[in-house]
DNA sequence: GTCTATACGTCGATAGAC
DNA sequence: GTCTATCGACGTATAGAC
């Protein structure tokens, strides 16, 4: 369907950056493929072999555009998340909480989304310097730092109570939706929209 | 130094209940073990080989008390968890939101603790029947529902506001807390004890 | 009952041919 | 750029020593 000659950048530009230097078109449809065999299969068959021949290649030939399973993995959920990315898409008009009820709505749709990521924070948190570590830990610093500027704002406009720390609150939301879509994955009767959306109430001015 | 027959269970009993058939004593010893060398060499060596070597017996030995490494690893949480039951351990003088609060730094204290408990979180959302499936399900059920009677309590005393639903707190709060350890391990400086103190203030009456 | 030895299939990763 | 071949380590299973 796409040329891939087509899509390839100018050599002497990605060459510079070093990261890209292995052929970015395929390296995207081969994110693409993989993302799909995610969504079909679950969290299992997430093995190099599995993956490879759902793709149609030898498991080798994906080491040639990512340099170990655990970058792969990393890379399937970076793609996966910046095609819908929710904290960037709506404006002011819409709460904290809602975007981060919306964000929650998305992944759980979307199922391995929450498997895989959760088995990617495990990795992270085991091995310090690892893709995995590297990467959520600079994801969940941005995404608390855009979560408390928005909160900030919601507090100056009197939309959010004042009493507390927009920086607590924003780990405290990131976190418990987290956690929310855990425990809705092995409980699906605990009714995660109505539960996250309870932080409305917590959250609004006291009278 | 503890002495294996001295601690064994009557044959008759145990042999009823079927899961303890294959020795207790040395069963425990292992456990015992086992979360040493978790503590010691956080969650990486956390392969049936690894662990059986530490303890300086065959890998295969390993398979005779537990019937896959799945299920060591299960067991390896339950009975670290087990010797530092929080839930239970405090009268009614400190409130849901300090046992939440204790538990975590608990835990947090216990190096490998929430590598391990997310790697077995991971698996138990991968697998359906799973032994980690099954343990986290019915765990997190038994959390939720003793912290929500703890919550209906402080509310008729008059100590948690009365207009959010104790079920969605406590949903919310286990959330909370399992997300900001996580998040804690990727970024020390966030404070988890105070930013998970601040559901008091939100959990405080309405004037 | 407790354990060692061993074998099987799969895994991530690497080397080298084409 | 992609393949095949190969490596060491893994989880699991079984046979049999004591």
């Amino acid at each position: 369907m796409t040329s891939p000659e087509n899509l390839m950048p100018d050599p002497a530009v990605i060459g510079r950056a070093g990261s890209y230097s292995k052929g970015v078109a395929r390296r995207q449809e081969i994110l693409d493929r993989a993302g799909e065999v995610f969504r079909e299969r679950g969290a299992e068959g997430t093995s190099l072999r599995q993956i490879a021949q759902a793709i149609g290649v030898s498991h080798a030939a994906l080491l040639h555009y990512f340099e170990s399973r655990e970058q792969l993995l990393v890379a399937v959920y970076e793609h996966a998340e910046s095609k819908r990315d929710t904290s960037r898409m709506y404006g002011d008009s819409i709460s904290s909480v809602d975007v981060l009820v919306k964000a929650a709505m998305i992944n759980l749709g979307v199922p391995g989304m929450v498997e895989l990521y959760t088995t990617l924070v495990a990795t992270a948190l085991a091995v310090d310097g690892s893709p995995s570590n590297t990467f959520f830990a600079s994801r969940f610093a941005r995404i608390r730092d855009e979560l408390t500027e928005r909160l900030a704002r919601e507090q100056s406009e009197g939309t959010v109570r004042d009493d507390v720390e927009p920086a607590d609150i924003a780990a405290l939301l990131i976190a418990a939706s987290d956690g929310l879509q855990i425990q809705w994955l092995l409980e699906p009767s605990i009714e995660l929209e109505r539960t996250l959306e309870t932080f409305t109430v917590l959250l609004a001015p006291r009278p």
